[in-house]
RNA sequence: GCGAAAGUGGCGGAACUGGCAGACGCGCCGGACUUAGGAUCCGGUGGGGCAACCCAUGAGGGUUCGAAUCCCUCCUUUCGCACCA
């Protein structure tokens, strides 16, 4: 036994994870038998090394899941990799290590790390997005939802870098320039697949309200996200250039039909197809097609910029207003989306501030039809900004006088009857591109036969595998469109030449579903088996990044949703609690090799352990928040696992061979029975600290109150204390076994605890010792504090005021006055109103 | 610009449904043991008076017997969205 923890540390945490390898602590059952608990942390990208941020997601799981153990749950508590993905490409283009080898490295060495830190890991369930017993159902899903039209193929821009003839990932994109060659990225279309995600664009909207395990301030992203808009589509019939009706008309989306009187002009995008009626010889043509070319020619990654100025041109066409009428040019402008809503507006500048800038520009009539709704002075002259919100409508027709709402109501039923409106829900979301021209990622099971056309990849010739020798450049599109033996296939269908897809999935398909494999991870029939799914879902728990707050955590909604339809899940939604644990800082930005502010958890877990490093970033800040790394807080809190050791292992086997008190021991010894109600409190606020708020720093604090009352307890005890101090110390041992792990199963059994500490029931307070038998009431004059009064919580109001008129310096400030009323909390609390 | 969250000692943070503001840790100050201490242990630690008290939870107002907590206005910071019709 070492005397001192800075020496044994090291020991006894390799000690306990072996112990609980060879003892398979932590292998959860295929089909829990009890209550269960699906303890899930966002698995890594294994990128090499282990960073303070995954250090603390996974020490934020792993006490949640040991505390729920010992609760009496079965748990189930997987990790695996996410290892498909663009650095191993550019790791293997950079030093000529073959992605797979990388890839495989970083495991071993992440894993290496990971299991140092003495996480409570069912590694038998390890998975790893990129061997083929995991994507082949990467593959198998994409070939169901081809079958269901959820998969399809269409055209799409892509990020384009001339220079090194490549399509780019949105993150190899520097302010608009290719992170490698630093020259503009353009854009180009390139046939791509889809997953239909908006085919549940309603549901994923709509469910977000119900989820209340999850942080507001996700769900809040995800709706802006979905940006669902309720509106109405109104067909313009298309005139002639006489003014005749076409037979053909404009439809535009619009959420404010209310103003459709105050309409002056049409704008289309510029791809709209109604741009195709322009006649190719006329000199409208030649300006749009001069305006378009300018358009195009500008480079398109515009994320993080300021808009654009707006620009258009009126392309000569001329629709008709259906509510008045009134015949309104046609115009085409850079801020008008063909992906949104159906690539035309209305324009109404007097109430829309997009319209009114574009109008303010090109000299185009601005018409007030909605007054202010409790109506203000009226307006003089010309406008000088549009008036946004809902109030009442002026100058429309018959609708003169309705307030916003109701007219949006009345004008879409009258169109709906005329045949020219229909009512609209439109989303932002848009379908998720999947394909990716990129080596290491799921092939996508497709193959292109000029006799049968787009095939699927039959199922039993799953999976299709990633081919090993694969020359990676960087530059030329898809790496594997130059791998012949690749390529160069059957048809399934006719038998004749085919080509294979060479595009690969993004790997947020991979990420989508694994948690459904880790209930059945070895499966090699289907995906995982549906009873075991039922038995282990949903997820308690998902502990992960703020970062993910809209990709993965809708696409892997999204999954749900397609796998129930599949039948192969019976819910809705798969994460029932959700929690976004904040960043780790340094210095008060996020730690990054850049900066050069890194922390590395192997030092720390070198020089303090894996329990200090563990029990710090659970110590200095609730989950959520981001957290500040200070190495003098490290410090303190390897002093308190060290306090621990000194206060308990110097006697250790003294106090394993003592007895644990009796129930009513110590009552009558201060010192014994304060002792006891702590330890006894104590188990009480840890627990419901963990279970209620899911707070992990404040337990630890209440943790090292004990330890104090436990270190002025021991400095004047004899040998009949040793009975209260193993109270103390076995408690300690189990309450530790969260945050500390490895220094709970050695206190534990040094103290003679039997088995493993992670396998003890979690301790209950007892009763008789949960509640103060004497406590200091406050007692308030007129709400401030004036003095307290010692009693038995179950005071009297009547017994409590003469006391409190009794203590003098209360009585001080009730000299002279009457008492107007007494407000009494009790046990807690005393006021006295003065009149 | 729109939306959300948050502002508490020198610092990280406590304070559950309004009820003793500052738990716990860091730092700092003093003491003990020491040749020594950047080890350990003990005590102190929001500010002002150093006693009774007074002032303090971003600022100002309000509700209440009582507000860090609820309401209103403003300020600051962080995050998300940003031509989405």
């Amino acid at each position: 036994m070492q005397t001192e923890y800075r020496d044994a540390f090291d020991d006894i945490e390799r000690k306990w994870q072996e112990r609980w390898k060879v003892d398979r602590v932590f292998e959860a059952p295929r089909l829990p038998s009890g209550r269960r608990f699906y303890c899930l942390e966002m698995l890594p990208y294994p990128s090499g090394r282990l960073h303070m941020g995954h250090v603390r997601n996974y020490s934020i799981g792993d006490a949640v899941a040991r505390f729920q153990g010992m609760r009496g749950r079965q748990v189930l508590h997987p990790m695996g990799w996410d290892s498909f993905g663009l650095p191993a490409e550019n790791a293997a283009i950079k030093h000529g290590t073959h992605p797979a080898q990388w890839t495989n490295e970083n495991i071993v060495a992440m894993g290496a790390q990971l299991r140092r830190l003495g996480l409570s890991y069912d590694w038998t369930r390890e998975i790893a997005a990129h061997r083929p017993d995991y994507y082949r159902w990467n593959q198998w899903f994409f070939l169901k939802m081809f079958e269901r039209g959820l998969a399809y193929r269409s055209r799409r821009f892509v990020n384009w870098c001339g220079s090194c003839q490549t399509v780019l990932a949105n993150e190899q994109v520097e302010n608009g320039r290719c992170w490698r060659c630093d020259s503009i990225v353009g854009r180009t279309e390139l046939d791509q697949w889809f997953f239909k995600i908006t085919a549940y664009a309603s549901e994923l909207d709509s469910e977000l309200d119900s989820m209340t395990g999850w942080p507001e301030r996700v769900r809040v992203m995800q709706r802006n996200w979905i940006g669902k808009s309720e509106g109405a589509a109104i067909r313009f019939p298309i005139l002639d250039g006489e003014g005749r009706p076409t037979g053909d008309a404009l439809e535009v989306f619009t959420t404010r039909l209310d103003t459709i009187f105050g309409a002056t002009f049409c704008v289309v995008a510029a791809r709209h197809p109604i741009l195709g009626r322009i006649p190719s010889d006329s000199g409208s043509r030649r300006r749009l097609d001069e305006f378009l070319r300018r358009i195009d020619a500008r480079d398109v990654t515009r994320a993080g910029m300021e808009p654009e100025e707006k620009e258009g041109i009126d392309t000569g066409l001329r629709v008709r207003n259906p509510y008045n009428g009134e015949v309104l040019p046609v115009w085409t402008a850079n801020f008008v989306l063909m992906e949104y809503g159906t690539g035309a507006i209305m324009a109404v500048p007097a109430h829309d501030e997009r319209d009114f800038e574009f109008a303010r520009k090109y000299g185009l009539p601005i018409r007030t039809v909605i007054a202010p709704a409790p109506p203000a002075l009226p307006e003089v002259g010309s406008p000088s900004a549009a008036m946004i919100g809902d109030g009442v409508l002026v100058a429309s027709g018959p609708y003169t006088g309705q307030d916003s709402a109701t007219a949006r109501q009345s004008m879409l039923g009258d169109g709906e009857k005329e045949g020219f409106a229909r009512a609209m829900v439109q989303y932002r979301l848009l379908d998720w591109g999947i394909s990716r021209q990129r080596y290491w990622g799921t092939p996508i099971p497709m193959i292109y036969c000029k006799r049968c056309g787009v095939v699927p990849v039959p199922e039993k010739d799953l999976p299709v595998v990633l081919p090993e020798d694969v020359p990676l450049t960087g530059v030329g599109g898809s790496p594997l469109a130059r791998v012949t033996s690749f390529v160069e296939t059957r048809c399934p269908v006719c038998g004749g030449p085919g080509r294979r897809e060479t595009d690969t999935m993004d790997t947020f398909v991979d990420s989508s579903w694994y948690f459904y494999r880790y209930c059945d991870p070895r499966n090699d029939r289907s995906p995982f088996d549906p009873e075991v799914a039922r038995a282990w879902f949903p997820i308690d728990l998902y502990v992960g990044g703020i970062t993910h707050a809209t990709l993965h955590l809708i696409y892997c909604r999204f999954f749900t949703k397609v796998l129930r339809d599949l039948g192969l899940v019976a819910l809705d939604e798969p994460v029932k609690n959700l929690l976004c644990q904040g960043m780790v800082l340094k210095g008060g930005t996020a730690m990054s090799k850049s900066k050069g502010n890194t922390v590395d958890p192997d030092d720390m877990v070198q020089r303090y352990g894996a329990d200090t490093t563990r029990l710090f970033t659970l110590f200095a800040a609730p989950p959520e928040k981001d957290l500040e790394w200070n190495e003098k807080g490290v410090e303190g809190c390897f002093r308190f696992l060290e306090r621990v050791w000194r206060l308990f292992m110097p006697r250790a086997s003294e106090i394993a061979r003592a007895p644990l008190p009796a129930e009513e021991d110590g009552a009558d010894q201060a010192r014994r029975a304060r002792l006891r109600r702590r330890v006894h409190q104590t188990i009480e606020r840890v627990t419901t600290d963990i279970e209620r708020r899911l707070h992990l720093n404040t337990p630890v604090a209440a943790l090292m109150e004990l330890l104090n009352e436990a270190q002025d307890f021991s400095r004047d005890a004899d040998g009949a204390d040793l009975p209260y101090l193993k109270e103390v110390g076995l408690n300690l041992a189990l309450l530790l076994q969260p945050f500390a792990p490895h220094v709970s199963e050695e206190l534990w059994t040094s103290l003679g605890g039997q088995g493993n500490a992670v396998r003890q029931a979690w301790p209950a307070p007892l009763a008789r010792w949960r509640r103060e038998e004497q406590v200091e009431i406050p007692v308030q004059v007129n709400g401030r504090l004036r003095g307290h009064l010692l009693a038995a919580p179950s005071i009297s109001e009547a017994e409590a005021l003469s006391q409190a008129q009794g203590d003098a310096r209360v009585a001080v400030h009730l000299r002279g006055r009457p008492i107007r009323k007494t407000i009494y909390l009790p046990g807690k609390l005393l006021n006295i109103v003065l009149g």
